[in-house]
DNA sequence: TGGTTATAGTAAAACGTTTTACTACACCAA
DNA sequence: TTGGTGTAGTAAAACGTTTTACTATAACCA
């Protein structure tokens, strides 16, 4: 059962194939089609369940009303949520959207960049990582659209939408301070981008400003892709041979891990001890005590990604890039 | 800067394009084609970055190397592991996922099986909602490889990979049971579909099996996307109103709906009040007490889905199509 | 009347591949 | 010399669209 082309269509409507295109595309009227005749091949298309090659189409035209979305990792429960909210604004406007995880590796963000650019996408939603620089320098001298979000690339001229890790660390450490705390720790990853160097340095500015020293001893970075047992005994670590009162962490799986450890050396979250994890997650709202979280706007963030996309899809020009930071929430939880 | 083509390779190397095409897709010995011609093509080929455009080679062939994936809502972290585990499977293979998410709307799922139908996806992994058994037929019909997973259509005769749901709802109930539970409550969903039903039947079998009355008081059915202020009040209800010592909630967001009803009516989960929740998730473990969940095999149902549907793709014949049912595992947490 | 304009539509090229059927030549055996 | 076989390669069709440039007829008007 073959699928059916333009040209049944044609030869069943005993018209051109040209005519049927003008149709389908609704530029019938502008090519001067009769009434008359669209109605007879529109007629033929319902009946007959016809649908438009899209590949063809792609090759014909150069693009296919895809957008490629390029996250780091898809079972995190923040890229899931920000995935599914642009995906369904997207469908809205009539893209479809394509996603896949870099998983943090060079190598496979190149690559999956390149089978986008090889499937002609129109455009691109990335949360970069540091090394894919040049690769995106390429897709803006195409003349592609491209958004970073969550993660700024400082030496790339692009666009950009994501929320104010700098403000939102301050303000944390700035909480702790204000609950008297003295020794505040920093749990944080060194993934080297724009995002966590400000969560950083907010909170190294919050410490400095709050009249506290800043100590290497209470920052720990973890390694970013190691697995989750190392981890937690870094952590472990931590809160064992420091006098820590507060503790930030800069994602919401270096929380969990943390939380995991509290519990295992039961070490009570309360007056005695508090906690700040970055990006909201189930477990906290529900945790006992509820831990205090920094929420980004997922909703914001996915609609102005959306729309600065669809601004420079539908203009002819090139539009200046813009660097667009969303506020972020502090959630007190106890 | 327009892409290269293949023409553009052929008139670099001086050869046809057929012959760079034969060389492309390592058919020049079978062709052929010198080692001396191979050498000079390849060399013209990794110098000037030519990349074959899929498009048109998807148009020629008729496939993509693409493998559409359809699950209920990839924000859930059931599905967003399983669609990575799945993603990482397929790319060591040389197939791309691309994946969307129905929202339970029977009309979104038919979009996006028309979707990836027009761009000549090679195979389907769906998570099926009722609604969707023509759409589904047509796909074998077209000989494209499906593999249902999660949840079964019980009137089409397709592969599908899933959790054996009667049995671990069986067993929970046993292990309530053993622990001198009387009154076992089930918070589940109305979504019509096999895994929901067998849930829901292991529930029933078991409660008769040790002696338990089954009573419709206990057993709460959620209308699948009502928002969850709604489901909060509901489980409230259910547990302000009715004599329960044991809970099994069928889904993990309706656990964790039920969680916060916990919290909010400061019922402590314990001796007197034992819940287990259906598929893991990160605020389980972590909850304080741990609750005690059904873990799916989420490696073992990618891995399954994968080799069943490589299979397929590589066979000339049709091959019989299989179900396969894989043990879930109680984990009991406190 | 002839020239312009509007209306209604079509033929064919192009997008970038893959693949079938072909050519041209060399070599060898009978 | 003929014919067969192997080697090395190519021309051109095909995949299903979109779009440009074109034709043919009717209508209008001065």
């Amino acid at each position: 059962m073959k699928a059916l082309s333009i040209k049944d269509i044609a030869i069943k409507a005993n018209v051109s194939i040209t005519t049927v295109s003008f149709i389908i595309n609704g530029k019938a009227k502008e090519k001067s089609i009769s009434e008359a005749v669209i109605e007879k091949v529109e007629k033929i298309i319902k009946e007959s369940g016809y649908k438009p090659n899209q590949i063809a189409r792609s090759l014909r035209t150069g693009n296919s009303n895809i957008i490629g979305l390029i996250v780091e990792d898809i079972s995190n429960s923040f890229f899931a949520k920000i995935a599914r909210l642009i995906e369904d604004k997207a469908y809205k406007r009539g893209y479809k959207i394509i996603y896949s995880s870099t998983e943090n590796s060079v190598e496979k963000a190149q690559e999956l960049i390149n089978m986008f650019k090889t499937r002609k996408v129109d455009a691109y939603i990335i949360s970069p990582i540091k090394g894919i620089e040049e690769d995106i320098r390429m897709l803006l001298s195409d003349d592609k659209p491209v958004i970073l979000f969550d993660r700024n690339l400082a030496d790339v001229n692009v666009n950009y939408v994501g929320a104010n890790h700098f403000n939102a660390s301050y303000q944390s450490i700035e909480s702790f301070v204000e609950q008297g705390k003295k020794n505040i720790a920093l749990v944080t990853t060194d993934i080297d981008v724009e995002q966590i160097t400000e969560r950083f340095d907010g909170y190294k500015k919050a410490l400095l400003d709050s009249g506290l020293a800043y100590s290497e001893e209470l920052v720990l970075k973890i390694h970013f892709n190691q697995d989750e047992e190392t981890t937690i005994n870094q952590i472990k670590n931590l809160f064992n041979n420091q006098k820590i009162d507060a503790v930030l962490f800069a994602t919401n799986y270096l929380a969990i891990s943390g939380l995991k450890v509290l519990k295992q050396i039961k070490k009570e979250i309360g007056s005695e001890f508090s906690v700040i994890a970055y990006d909201d997650h189930e477990a906290f709202e529900l945790h006992t005590p509820g831990i205090s979280t920094i929420q980004q706007p997922l909703e914001d963030i996915a609609e102005t990604v959306i729309k600065l996309l669809l601004n420079q899809l539908s203009s002819k020009t090139k539009l200046p890039n813009q660097q667009v930071i969303i506020p972020a929430k502090l959630i007190i939880r106890d």
